[in-house]
DNA sequence: CAATGTCTGGCAAACGATTGCCACCCGCCG
DNA sequence: CGGCGGGTGGCAATCGTTTGCCAGACATTG
């Protein structure tokens, strides 16, 4: 059977030392004599010991653990972001927990109560919670949102600006009618994107006609995809790149020709956005960066103790990647 | 400042009853009067209590934790297990910790090592480290491993049998002489395809030439398509879609046309093979069922307490999908 | 009425690690 | 020779929860 592994104690035993000693030969370099604290450390090898993460959460409140709690892991636009904070909380010997919240509300609020108990903090991607709410948790449990700024802290990561360089893209391919096919109304981002745009659509003398909203998806790109066309417009800019593919699948069933007849331009440039045909155009956003970023933040205010209320404010630069879904206007 | 969680202490104050009473009253429904239960239960909710994860693993021995091992988040094959293993936890209401080995034999080691003393179990996507390491291993931590049986327990997807389902769809298509792009010596299962491949050629009276082995990724993909090309075949398996991709891409810049001149068939039907142009034929793996199952195979012996050498056995079947980059064969 | 059981609820001992505080051993200086 | 201080290492409390065991209350039965 499975024999249990070796503690301190054991350690400390087979080092002739008191288990305060063996703790603090393993974690408080200089505080013990070297020499007593090489043969702890030799011991502790020969046991195969590691310390246990719950006695050391108990007596000294860090669980070494942070979470990412996101709202879909199958929306290939975290993928990047989990691999980010991997990599950043990998690095700091950090563990990774990852909370699916399947877009609710209470689901994300029952993990928030449970990682207030069982980790230091959490990086919460495109949380769906409301603002109060948020501020409210962030004293019990260090936070940094991804996304949406929460009392003007958070990383968020600046599709507008790449909505705006998209636009000026298209405008200057001779597109005057542009469509933008909208987001969840709770998107945060969706709304600064549109602001955005039409201040950009009336210095570039571009006219831009906003649908939607529409679900983040492949599925809904259908629809998006009729309504663009529907609306007269020779381009359009899609939410993000999911419903951009599926727009593309759409024009491709009704004939037509894209850039031909309609430019495309997705956001987030996630996996497969340079594998569809014709090859997506699309704003490029720093999905693993963002991650990484997050996470070096919250690391930051969790050793530094420092959840000041000017948490850090972030905002990664996105830019356009121009491929073969977009192309001069063609008049209607 | 961030006040501290109530604790159980806290509770059993507020509702006038010894700390032992709450812990009883909110978990062993029937060991306590429920009219008392009925009170701890209201102070509980009213404080906004939740149980620390540290406190009852240290007095219990279960941390409510498993993880997911895999070799790289990145790749796409992983995103369907992590889903899937993502929601049988999360239905069984355990925490899901991810750990991103990065490929690496010591970093597989580490993370065991570490895990064996904060969760409850594992899930060993693809594991790297030795059949015996393995078999030492799991005595020490219940583990479920996933394409790569130990002990001939764990979860496997029967990818062979879809690359012989390959092998007959480009044989009935007039196809006699067919590539097999292999994947890393380590894979296991590549190994098993191999040996089925070469037991299906002799039955279909087709030539199977094995190439390799490759990256299973994307860059690999031109280095295969070129070998491919050489060797005269007139369609191609790769060892998976990533790779898949990337010969599709190579062939597009030489000018080789899919199927038209080569039919290529990639294996795992990850996101994105029905994105690509042509679209990818390719075996259809059940990755998020195989993650399901993996972890609950694992929260079974977890529970059940038996880690019996016989440890469970599952093989998922899988099926080709026929897209559009394989048709019938033409001559060289 | 005594003996026996059944419910309830509390006491206290774990679990594994950290850490404040104290004790001891030395060497050194006055 | 006494006092002082720095360097080491041990004692014991503490963190939050679970759980074996016991004790009282009350009901049931012979």
């Amino acid at each position: 059977m499975t024999d249990k592994p070796p503690t301190l104690r054991d350690v400390a035993a087979a080092s002739g030392v008191a288990i305060s000693t063996a703790s603090r030969a393993l974690s408080r370099p200089g505080r013990i004599n070297e020499e007593t604290a090489v043969r702890v450390r030799e011991a502790a090898a020969a046991l195969g010991y590691t310390v246990g993460a719950s006695g050391r959460a108990l007596s000294s409140g860090k669980t070494g653990t942070v979470a990412l709690v996101v709202p879909d892991v199958s929306n290939p636009f975290f993928f990047g972001i989990v691999r980010g904070t991997q990599a950043a909380l990998r690095a700091a010997g950090y563990t990774h927990v990852l909370v699916d919240t399947e877009e609710s509300v209470q689901a994300e609020e029952r993990a928030l109560r449970m990682l207030r108990t069982s980790a230091d903090g959490a990086v919460l991607a495109a949380p769906r919670l409301g603002d109060e709410w948020l501020v409210a948790w962030s004293s019990a449990l260090p936070l940094v949102t991804l996304n949406r700024p929460v009392n003007g802290a958070g990383v968020v990561i600046d599709t507008p600006g790449g909505a705006v360089q998209a636009l000026e893209h298209l405008a200057s391919l001779g597109h005057e009618r542009i469509a933008y096919a909208g987001g969840p109304r709770t998107s945060w981002s969706d709304g600064r994107r549109r602001n955005a745009l039409r201040a950009a659509a009336r210095r570039l003398r571009v006219e831009v006609v906003v649908l939607g909203p529409y679900a983040p998806q492949r599925e809904a790109g259908a629809a998006a995809a009729d309504a663009a066309w529907q609306s007269g417009a020779t381009g359009v800019l899609a939410f993000n790149d999911l419903l951009a593919f599926g727009m593309l699948e759409r024009f491709g069933a009704r004939g037509v020709d894209v850039p031909g007849q309609m430019s495309v331009v997705g956001c987030d440039d996630v996996f497969g956005a340079d594998l569809v045909r014709p090859a997506l155009t699309t704003v490029s956003a720093p999905l693993e960066r963002a991650g990484h970023r997050a996470a070096d933040l919250l690391l930051a205010t969790i050793d530094r103790r420092s959840p000041g209320p000017a948490g850090a404010y972030d905002e990664l630069p996105t830019h356009l990647v121009v491929r073969d879904s977009t192309g001069p206007a063609t008049p209607r």
